[in-house]
DNA sequence: CTGTTAGCGCTTTCAT
DNA sequence: ATGAAAGCGCTAACAG
């Protein structure tokens, strides 16, 4: 049955040391070598001394896995995500794997390309790996699966969608909150004939910034709002969109609800011979690798999205540790005006 | 010692469901139930019906680390790379991640933070999870850590550093034809008067990129390049090296060795009231998020990342696969101009 | 075709 | 202070 000498006999050749080997070269037995790894009160200091001697000479490195499978537990944790690529994923990604890093946690990265067949087969594979928990920022609005995920005893923290509370801890930034932040510094700056480029308001956050420019411009009866939706949220999409905007009855104040959308009007309306910010100031939203290297640079809206990863991250660790006693939390975050000169601080 | 009915009692109450639960629930033994997940021929149809009913309704998951204890195999592999954050490497990332999956590989993701302690920490980690291989991006030049992660059972390969083919396998990109490629499209354009802004030569791919610049003019006797060289790699430094480069003598094209910096030239060439591409042209390198999105959009040498991450993966899984029949191989990838505005097509 | 059984590498009583 | 032995959940001989 055995390829060769079995747990008692000689050391395999290529294979790496197991803790019988240290055992057998210290001359002592396994639970001792247990004890001087997990209880080193336990064992008398000259073999304590013979046996990390034996460790050392074997390169003896315990196997994870079977530690695991014996004490029950699992200290990976999933990060199931749509696309790391995506600055706004890989900052958040940066941040949940630190935290996992404190806290001696393995991150398995689950990359669903957007694509749903895919999340779920990464869910499964969560399940089978017994991980501890997973921090999912989900694509769709399905929340069966995720609510299966938990029957299987992994522990759930979702990002980026305000989740009821009773379900599982979530994080998020308060998009409603971010567009009033735009809006009130361009009505601050003066603006009265305001654009708000944005995407489709079926999209939870395009709707939420929405509503949060409409609150800030409620505040000034005077002021005015106009919307443009674009299908996509690209510079492309936003250079026709401020096509539109040029003409008489022009705004002075553009809002494009994510950067790329931002810099395209940007584009756009320096191309138009107009200038950015003296005729028209132009505010985006996201904050992400690009917003400074705009053709003039953007004033957004900051999101602490690595301070999202991470949080989700330490949150699940607490439903982990705490077990019961826990009580979910939706931590909200709130996003921060990133003043730059596409809409400088003063008018 | 057990905590309850123990393997052949009944169901434990909270705990995923194990194959034996399946077997009881069956009627058969575990042996069948194992032959049905891997060995479906084995076993007749109506058992096999009775089995997958019971998995069903245990809702039964296999217990991934016992079946690769048993089996002596894992299906995990590192990532260990400086920052997820950056896109350079967040591509990597994705490219990584994709191929994993398509192999059913886990990846775990090692983000060492640029802290040189750190990646080792996670080599050793890798080491304890008894990973099958990893794919290390590595920060300094040492070469000994990576050494004892191979003699610890872990297959290596290595991203971004041409290794001598005899240790590991590798993956890399063409630093020298890049800067020819830019330099070569300066010329083509008309341009004999060349500056090029570079980071320090300590670093492997500034001295590549360099070497590929002079290999460019060297055809040329009439053309010049010179060289401005700056400590951070950022559109600050770009923008202050730009400054030394207005004056007469002029030159007529600058090649920025990653986009941060063109970026930055553009930015205080436009500020000095030059126009680019018409009294300057400027090309980038890198041809992440930002290239298409700054003052100008900017022409720039574009590398394959997500197939070097891709490849990575596929190179060390062919190691894993082949034993010792695998051949070390150092596949370099060729990077391609994109022409945008800053420097465009015809002259 | 199905069941019995011996471990994978480790931790942990319980006895010495 | 140390050791013997029983499994964690699963697979793979081997026997029936």
């Amino acid at each position: 049955m055995h390829e060769d000498g079995g747990p008692a006999g000689r050391r395999r050749s290529g294979a790496p040391a197991r803790l019988a080997d240290v055992a057998l070269a210290a001359g002592v037995s396994t639970a001792t070598v247990s004890n001087v790894l997990n209880w080193p009160g336990k064992v008398g200091p000259a073999t304590t001394e013979r046996v990390r001697q034996a460790m050392a000479a074997l390169d003896y490195v315990p196997h994870e896995g079977a530690v695991r499978l014996r004490r029950g537990s699992s200290r990976s944790i999933g990060l199931v995500l749509p696309d790391v690529a995506n600055a706004f994923y890989a900052r958040m990604a940066r941040g949940a794997a630190d935290a996992a890093f404190d806290h001696h946690y393995t991150l398995i990265l689950c990359d669903s390309a957007d694509d749903a067949e895919r999340e779920e087969g990464y869910l499964a594979m969560l399940a089978e790996q017994r991980a501890a928990g997973a921090v999912v920022a989900p694509l769709g609005a399905g929340t069966a699966r995720l609510l299966r995920l938990r029957r299987r005893g992994v522990r759930l923290a979702v990002v980026d969608r305000a989740e009821p509370t009773t379900q599982s801890c979530s994080v998020s930034v308060d998009d409603v909150r971010g567009g009033r932040l735009a809006v009130e510094h361009l009505l601050a700056l003066g603006h009265r004939n305001i654009a708000l480029v944005n995407g489709a308001l079926s999209i939870r956050q395009c709707a939420d910034r929405y509503e949060g420019a409409l609150q800030a411009v409620a505040c000034r009866p005077d002021a005015r709002l106009r919307q443009v939706n674009v299908a996509t949220m690209d510079a492309e999409s936003g250079r026709s969109a401020a096509s539109g905007l040029t003409g008489a009855d022009a705004p002075t104040a553009v809002f494009g609800t994510n950067d790329q959308l931002a810099i395209g009007v940007t584009q756009a309306l320096l191309g138009a011979g107009l200038r950015v910010p003296d005729d028209v100031a132009v505010v985006g939203y996201g904050d992400l690798e690009i917003a400074p290297y705009g053709p003039v640079p953007l004033t957004t809206v900051a999101q602490p999205v690595y301070e999202l990863g991470r949080t989700a991250v330490e949150l699940m660790l607490d439903e982990i540790d705490q077990g019961d006693r826990h009580e979910h939390r939706s931590r909200v975050f709130a996003p921060e005006l990133v003043v730059r000169q596409s809409a400088p601080r003063v008018s």
